[in-house]
DNA sequence: CACTGAACTGGAAGCGCTCCCGGGAGTCCG
DNA sequence: CGGACTCCCGGGAGCGCTTCCAGTTCAGTG
C-alpha cells in the first residue's frame, strides 16, 4: 500500500481504510481531441516563480521580490527589467509562499451562522456581502463565505480560523450565548461582528440604531394621528428585537400613549400573521401597528385584509428592514431603512483597519424613514395639534 | 520611509505613496480591562509546529507528520506518543505550509458570475450553494465563494484561480461567449460547470434535463385537455431557455398542435407580465401557458387575473422551478421541479472526484412535475379522449 | 581627495510542512 | 545461521517567497 498521499485527503479523511484505486468504474471515455493538459487535470502547468524571473532580469531574487511589493531601494533600470521578465513569463506570485513567509494569508471570512432555511439566500445576508465584496474589492483581501448553522459547521469554522486560514473574521450578531462569540479571544484573530449579540458588547462592532430607528416608525404614527399603537416585537432573547422595542416604548412613553399594546413574534412572516391575529383578538381598537420587521409586516397586513381592516385607511403599518419585498406589499409598506449595504461595507472597512493594525472605533448607523403607502394621516383626536409631538 | 510590509497591501495597492501611518486618527480609547493579546490584535499568538510535536514526542518530524496524516510505517507507541503531544500542545496543522509543500491549497471556490441584482441573494444560487456546501463538508476542502458580477470581478476571479488560490473551480453557466468559459484550459485548474453554456460542451458539467422537464410539463397541459397552449420562453441565448423551449415544441409537434403561440421573457417576473400581456394580445383564444420558470409565471399570473381570466379555471398555467416561491402564488403554481440542490451536491462531488484524479462523467439530471393548483382538467374537444396522448 | 551617509544589492536564513531515501531492526524461510 | 524481506524511523532537501543584514556604490561635502 502506498503512502498516503494529500491528494487522498479528497476521499476519504482517514487515509487508511480499503481504498479504491484511482482512476476507477466512473471513467468516462476520453474525447479524442483534447489532452489532459487542456483541461485542468493532471500535472497544472508549473508557474514561473520569483527565481526564474530574477535569472531573466539578471538580478537577485531579493530585488525581484522588492519590485513585485513595491518596495524602495531598487535602481530604476533593474525595476524595469524585472517588470520586463514578469511580462515576459506571466510570472504570478504565488500566494501559498507568500502567505508561508508573511504568516498573513491574505483572505477574510464572512460568515453567517443563522439556522434558517433560507441561510444565506436570505436578501438580508445577500446585501451586506454585497457591501462586504465591493469594500474588499479595493484591497487584495480575498473573502470566504463561510455557512455554518450546525454545531458541526461552527466547529468547522473555529478550526478554520485557529488553523489561520484567513487573517480576520466577519461574523453577524449571534445569540449571547453562542460559543462562537469568544472567537477573537480565543483565537486571537480580530473579528468584526454585524449588530451585537445580546448582553455582550464586542470589542468591535458595526451596528445600525435600531432604537432610535423604531422610535422614527413610532413618531411618525403619533404625528400621523395614530393613538392606540401595537407593536410586534421579535424574538426577545435579541438585540434587534429588544433595541426596537425599546424605541417603541421610548417614542410611546415621550407622548403619554399606553404601550401594552404587544405581541411577540419571531421576525418570520408566519409569526406576523399569529402575533397579528392575537392583536387583533386582545385589542381590537388598535389603529396602527409597528411590526418590526418588514416580513412580519406583511404577515400583519395579510390579516388585516383578511378581517376587513383597510390599510392604511382604518390601520396605520410600518415595517422595519426595508427590504426590497417591502415596496411589493399591498399597499406598498413604510417602513424603516437599514443601510444594509453599507453595514456590509463598514464592516469590511473596520476589519480592514485592524488588519492594518489600527484601532477603529465601533459604529452605529443611522437609520430613517421610508414613506410608502401603509400610513395615512388621520384625524386626529380633539384638542390636539395635527402635527404636534 | 520603512520599506513595504505585506500588512501594507491591506492598506493601499501600491505600497508607495504618502503613507498615513497607523494607528492613526481613528483610533479608540482602549478597554481598561483588556490587552491586545486577547482582542485578536498584534502579534497573533504563535501556534505550536510539527516540530515541537515531534519533540515533545520523543520521535522525528517526519514520523509525527505521518501519524498527523495517518500515513502507515509508524509502531503503535510512537503514535500513541505523538497523538498525546497533539493534544496536550493543542496542535493544528498550519494549512499554509501544508499547501506550500503539497502544491495543494485545499479549497475550491463557487463563483457566481449572474449580473442580475439579487447576485447571490438568488434562492437558486442559496439552494445550490446548501448542496455545494453539505458535500464539501464530507472532505477536508473549504469553500470560497465568490461573486463575480463585473468585468472587474472576473478579472479578479481569473487571477485568483491563476494564483492558484483554489484547487478547482464551480462555475455556473455562464453565456457561450464569456471569456470565463476557458477558465479551465487557460489555467489548467479542473472546472466544473453548473449547467451548459450555449453553444460549448464543457468537458465536465451537471445540468438538469431541461428539455425533457418542459416536456413533462406540456404533455401535461395536453393531457388535461388543453390544445391552445402559449409558452413564455427565457432569452434564447442561453441553453436552459432553449432547452426548455425545444422540450416545449416537442410535445406540441407530438400531439400535433401548432406551437406558435411564442413570447419571449427574461426569467425575471416583469419580463412574464410583459409576454402574457402580449400572449393574450395576439393570441386571445389560448387556453393554457407554459411559462419557462417561476418568476414569469408568477408575472403571468397576475396578468391573467388582471384581464378576468380564472386560473386554472379559464387558463392553465405551467412553470419551471419549483422555487419556494411557486407554492405562494395564488393559486399555487403547478410546475416542474428542478432538483437544484442535488444540482450543488453533484457539481462539488464531479469536483472532488476530478481532484483525486479520476473522470467522471457528466451528469444531467431529471426533473419532475409538480401537480399544484394552476392546471384543472377541462373538457377535451369531441373525438379525443380526455387521457390519450 | 578622503570621508560620510544614503541608496542599492545579493546572500542566506527562515516560514512549517511533506516526502524521498537510505539505514536499522525485526521476521521468516531455506 | 545467513539472506531476503518487510516495517519503521529519522535526516534532509525542498515548496516559493520575504526580509534581515552585511557589503558595495556613488553622490555630495568640507
Amino acid at each position: 500500500m502506498p503512502p498516503a498521499t494529500p491528494r487522498e485527503r479528497f476521499q476519504n479523511r482517514s487515509a487508511y481504510g480499503p481504498r479504491i484505486a484511482a482512476p476507477r468504474a466512473n471513467l468516462c471515455p476520453p474525447r479524442f481531441e483534447e489532452s489532459d493538459r487542456t483541461m485542468g487535470i493532471s500535472q497544472p502547468a508549473r508557474q514561473p516563480t520569483l527565481d526564474e524571473v530574477a535569472a531573466l532580469a539578471g538580478v537577485s531574487r531579493s530585488a525581484a521580490s522588492r519590485v513585485i511589493n513595491n518596495a524602495p531601494h531598487v535602481s530604476a533600470a533593474k525595476r524595469e527589467a524585472v517588470l520586463r521578465a514578469v511580462a515576459e513569463l506571466g510570472y504570478v506570485p504565488n500566494p501559498t509562499a507568500r502567505a508561508l513567509a508573511t504568516s498573513q494569508v491574505g483572505s477574510v471570512v464572512f460568515a453567517v451562522t443563522n439556522d434558517n432555511p433560507a441561510a444565506f439566500g436570505d436578501p438580508f445576508f445577500a446585501q451586506v456581502v454585497r457591501g462586504v465584496s465591493t469594500e474588499l474589492a479595493k484591497t487584495d483581501l480575498e473573502l470566504m463565505l463561510v455557512v455554518a448553522p450546525s454545531p458541526h459547521g461552527r466547529e468547522r469554522l473555529r478550526r478554520l480560523v485557529r488553523a489561520r486560514r484567513a487573517d480576520g473574521v466577519m461574523l453577524m450578531a449571534l445569540s449571547g450565548d453562542d460559543p462562537l462569540a469568544h472567537l477573537a479571544e480565543e483565537t486571537g484573530v480580530p473579528v468584526v461582528f454585524g449588530g451585537r449579540p445580546l448582553h455582550v458588547e464586542p470589542r468591535w462592532y458595526v451596528d445600525v440604531d435600531n432604537r432610535a430607528g423604531a422610535r422614527l416608525a413610532v413618531e411618525h404614527l403619533i404625528r400621523t394621528g395614530h393613538r392606540r399603537i401595537a407593536t410586534i416585537t421579535g424574538p426577545l432573547d435579541t438585540d434587534v428585537a429588544t433595541a426596537r422595542h425599546r424605541g417603541f416604548r421610548d417614542a410611546m412613553a415621550e407622548a403619554g400613549l399606553s404601550a401594552d399594546r404587544v405581541a411577540a413574534g419571531d421576525f418570520t412572516e408566519a409569526g406576523g400573521v399569529a402575533a397579528m391575529t392575537r392583536l387583533l383578538d386582545a385589542h381590537p381598537d388598535l389603529d396602527a401597528v409597528f411590526a418590526t420587521n418588514d416580513a412580519m409586516a406583511a404577515g400583519a397586513l395579510r390579516v388585516l385584509r383578511a378581517h376587513g381592516r383597510d390599510v392604511p385607511g382604518d390601520v396605520g403599518v410600518v415595517g422595519f428592514d426595508d427590504l426590497p419585498a417591502a415596496s411589493h406589499t399591498d399597499p406598498q409598506l413604510t417602513t424603516v431603512h437599514q443601510p444594509i449595504e453599507a453595514l456590509g461595507r463598514e464592516m469590511a472597512r473596520m476589519l480592514v483597519a485592524l488588519l492594518a493594525g489600527e484601532r477603529p472605533c465601533p459604529i452605529i448607523l443611522p437609520a430613517r424613514l421610508v414613506l410608502r403607502d401603509s400610513v395615512r394621516p388621520r384625524a386626529v383626536p380633539a384638542g390636539e395639534a395635527a402635527t404636534g409631538r
